[in-house]
RNA sequence: GCGGCCAUGGCGGAACUGGUAGACGCGCUAGCUUGAGGUGCUAGUGGGGGAAACCUCUUGGAAGUUCGAGUCUUCUUGGCCGCACCA
């Protein structure tokens, strides 16, 4: 007989359904436990990161609910986005059309796997049932001063007739068009996730569930720096262009420490000064026009390059009217940060001695390192970064690197030309999009009364079905009426908002929707999210380390800002899966082949099958439709069933890392379903009914199965704990493979087998549930395992009564020894040098010193 | 360039706070069983030596701390990831 596993995993399935057995409900009585896999955006098939991440989910659920937590595990679908209209420009489906019937078969295929999901739960982000509330959601934040509109350069694609997000820029050219993209300047909407940068930053700290490495890509990312911005004077007989040129520049810097030692002042090519001083200066225009280029297309090649334009300007420096620094516009500037002007110290900035070694500028050391002296130390072509001793710096000296930017602070807040200050790298978020497949901005623009909010009463804002997508642009844009409206305010003609939101809002608050996914008027139920919010496990890929994670993080502030959360923090949990590799092929004329269509050598040579040609094997990488090395999941349930796939993703590789993709891993995990269901639908020996009474005593070798059993019940908890699923699958292998090999037939060990066969059961659930089910029934029980809590290990079998000693001699093993636990040390060390392989190692000497790690380990030092 | 992570058999990986390195699996070898096409069973499997007991070397490399280091420290090599002139 063989397990059948199609027949067994969809009789299950249809069983869970009809029992509701996932479906959450409130209840206060039992602690609540929200798992959440990372929101799938709807391409049409499920891929295998789509299964390694769920799996994982499911795990968590299933073990927490076994573990008598109330759980809700929903699912749902991203379903906003570019690739629902490319489809509709290429092949004519309406983006809807497009999107809904993706989801049904991405559906169809995450219930064959098997998962513990609340279906009752599930919502697409393109509902208007769920946008309309984001709408409410966008009011609410603009009431609260948390969103706003300005005018802000975008990378504009001149042949689609759209914005571009940095990534959809390659070399300077769109990703579609090939056109090299131009910067505009368009209004757009932002949100203020400024206004939190640093609760955002302190916050991080209190996530220890989250890990470190996020963390720290997230506190990169908003790049908190401290220093002082404050002016310098430009000197009176600086020759001056016209009237309206400033008559300062403002500065910002980190190390007011090394102002003594700054040899000139740098400005960006887009700093206003340097755009007045071009207007009477063709060399200075054609410097910046120059800068510009080089800085959309050959960032990556022109980094290293420092180029410099003496403005001719002079500044007076802050400590020292007298003393005046030359003023130059330099291209490694940046004017989106600080000020955009900065002051340049060559000795203790690497950009800074770059470029005053090109453009022979002073190069005067003032901070002096622990162990050099003043007389011969010089900075030759590593600027000096660490602390030290300050010198050569009039009232600094003295002071070390802290002490002395405070120093610098006070003096010019004293001299009342700026104040010490605290800058982020974090910008506000732009959430416009000038496209149709998105949440439409509640906004309507009027000539007399501006941006107007679009009334409660009118929402939903609907996107309209009858668009065109015959040119390029905003199909919005070109409807012939839907943007035609009245003014709200002043009901004169006026025109509605055509961006829609980024599809990161979209799933900024997803995970708070799942907690009253059904209401209707309003986005959330206060006493459900209430219950549920903070999501305590979250799942999902590190891709989303930062955009997805930092800007719901700032939208839960601003929604319980807004009312409508309680919490702050919106996943108290976190953890990122690996991605999921596998070898790569080409045929002779480097075409990309698939898996299926390579025939794999016993001695790793491969050829096509269909030509019989050599094919070159690449090394294992991402799966990715461009490379053709993807596997797909539904082919591998279709022949191996979900278990197998779910067996495999477990197996073996930690979560957190790649897991490489084989076919005799799944042949594997394959192998090992069949031996389980052998071991129950034919056990070695005949099964006592269930609820026969414990007997009173066990042989040695009947005893040492039911301490494994317990064992590793507590070992494969614990492994679950900690997302070590690989170690879990390894434990409960050792318990099937010594259930196995029991062949006594008497009733201790019939009795013994039950007890191991059902503890395994129950064990694999959360990996496998099917056929743990399928076990549990066989083993004949009439209660589901789904509704079976998790088996507790006693603790008095966990511990030994003899212990395996380990004993080295000079740090090197020698013998181990068998001992009763927590033996005396002294009666321990006296069996110890008396083996005699130990007595041998001595070689006659005396032990010196013996260490006597009890219960562990001994170690005789002669 | 800056910041971070990782390195263990032929392969994926175990080893909790420094305490028997190589669990578990894949692969391979030998034998048995079964047999038409993802079988099952037994034994073995880090390198070198030995019939064996056992000895010896071994966690990218070099040094150090320690009775004892895969684990801690320093240097070094290689790989992966993030940021990239952020003043």
């Amino acid at each position: 007989m063989r397990y059948n596993v199609q027949e067994s995993e969809t009789r299950w399935q249809k069983i869970w359904a009809d029992k509701k057995s996932f479906l959450a409900v409130e209840d206060k009585s039992r602690p609540k436990y929200y798992v959440l896999s990372m929101l799938p955006y709807p391409s049409g098939r499920i891929h295998m990161g789509h299964v390694r991440n769920y799996t994982l989910g499911d795990v968590v659920a299933r073990y927490k609910r076994a573990c008598g937590f109330n759980v809700l595990h929903p699912m749902g679908w991203d379903a906003f986005g570019l690739p629902a209209e490319n489809a509709a420009r290429e092949r004519k489906i309406h983006p809807a059309t497009w999107t809904y019937d993706n989801i049904k078969n991405m559906r169809a295929e995450l219930v064959r796997m098997g998962l513990s999901i609340d279906w009752t739960r599930e919502f697409a982000t393109c509902d208007v049932t769920y946008y309309k509330h984001q709408q409410k959601l966008f009011l609410d934040f603009l009431k609260a001063g948390f969103v706003y509109q300005k005018e802000a350069w975008a990378n504009w694609d001149p042949v689609d007739h759209t914005v571009l997000a940095n990534e959809q820029v390659i070399d300077g050219k769109g990703w579609r068009s090939g056109a090299p993209v131009e910067k505009r300047k368009l209004s757009q909407w932002f949100f203020k996730i400024t206004t939190y940068a640093e609760e955002l930053l302190g916050a991080l700290e209190g996530l220890d569930r989250w890990p470190e490495k996020v963390r720290l890509m997230q506190e990169n990312w908003i790049g908190k720096s401290s220093g002082a911005r404050f002016m310098f004077a430009l000197a009176d007989d600086s020759k001056q262009s016209d009237d309206t040129q400033p008559k300062d520049i403002e500065i910002f810097t980190t190390r007011p420490d090394t102002l003594f030692g700054a040899s000139f002042i740098a400005i960006s090519p887009h700093h206003p000064l340097a755009a007045a001083l071009a207007k009477n200066d063709k060399k200075l225009a054609a410097f910046i026009a120059t800068c510009d280029r080089t800085s959309t297309s050959e960032v990556a090649i022109e980094t290293a390059e420092k180029h410099g334009y003496d403005t001719g300007l002079k500044a007076r420096h802050v400590f020292d009217q007298s003393w005046k620094l030359p003023v130059y516009v330099a291209n490694f500037v940046l004017m989106d940060y600080g000020t955009g002007a900065i002051f340049g110290c060559p000795a203790h900035d690497l950009r800074d001695l770059e470029f005053a070694l090109k453009y022979k500028l002073p190069v005067k050391p003032v901070v002096l390192p622990p162990d050099k002296t003043a007389e011969t130390f010089k900075i030759d072509k590593e600027p000096y970064l660490g602390n030290g001793t300050i010198f050569n710096s009039d009232f600094l000296n003295g002071l070390d690197v802290e002490a002395a930017k405070q120093a610098a602070i006070n003096k010019i807040q004293s001299l009342k030309a700026g104040q010490g200050t605290t800058l982020f790298r974090l910008r506000d978020w732009c959430i416009s999009r000038q496209r149709y497949w998105g949440c439409p901005i509640p906004i309507i623009h009027c000539e007399s009364c501006g941006a107007v909010p679009v009334p409660e009463k009118d929402l939903p804002v609907k996107l309209p079905d009858d668009v065109l997508f015959d040119k390029p642009g905003n199909p919005l844009e070109h409807h012939p009426h839907w943007k035609n409206v009245s003014c709200p305010k002043c009901a004169k003609p006026a025109r509605r908002e055509t961006d829609t939101c980024d599809t990161f809002v979209d799933s900024s608050w997803y995970f708070a929707r799942y907690c009253s996914a059904n209401l209707a008027d309003k986005p959330l139920d206060r006493h459900q999210v209430d219950y549920w919010l903070p999501v305590d496990q979250y799942v999902g890929g590190v891709e989303h380390a930062i955009l997805h994670l930092l800007y719901s993080r700032f939208f839960t502030r601003a929604m319980h800002a807004t009312g409508h959360v309680g919490v702050d923090e919106p996943f108290a949990g976190l953890f990122t899966q690996g991605m999921i590799c596998h070898e790569s092929y080409k045929d002779k004329d480097g075409k990309w082949l698939y898996p299926e269509e390579v025939e794999k050598m016993p001695n790793g040579q491969a050829t096509e099958i269909k030509t019989g040609e050599a094919v070159t094997v690449g090394r294992s990488e991402t799966m990715s439709k461009s490379k053709k090395n993807v596997v797909d999941p539904g082919q591998i349930i279709d022949s191996y069933g979900a278990d197998t796939a779910r067996l495999f993703m477990l197996s073996d590789s930690p979560p957190e890392r790649d897991l490489e993709w084989t076919d005799a891993g799944i042949d594997g995990a394959w192998r090992y379903l069949n031996r389980l269901w052998r071991m129950v639908a034919e056990p070695p020996i005949a099964l006592p009914p269930i609820g026969t009474p414990r007997p009173q005593n066990f042989a040695a070798k009947t005893e040492t199965i039911i301490r494994l059993i317990h064992r590793t019940i507590a070992d494969v908890s614990s492994d679950f704990e900690r997302f070590h699923f690989n170690r879990a699958v390894a434990r409960v292998r050792e318990l099937s493979n010594a259930l196995e090999e029991m062949n006594a037939n008497d009733t201790e060990s019939a009795w013994v087998l039950r007890e191991g066969l059902e503890t395994l059961a129950r064990l694999i659930n959360p990996m496998l549930p099917h056929i743990a089910e399928e076990m549990w029934k066989l083993l004949g029980h009439k209660i589901m395992l789904v509704e079976t809590p998790w088996p507790k290990a006693d603790p008095a079998l966990l511990i030994e009564d003899t212990v395996t000693i380990a004993v080295q001699v000079n740090g090197k093993l020698r013998a181990t020894i068998t001992l009763p636990r927590d033996l005396d040390a002294k009666k321990a060390e006296a069996l110890a040098l008396a083996d005699s392989n130990v007595r041998r190692a001595l070689e006659g000497k005396t032990a010196k010193k013996i260490i006597v790690v009890p219960n562990k380990i001994i170690n005789v030092v002669a």
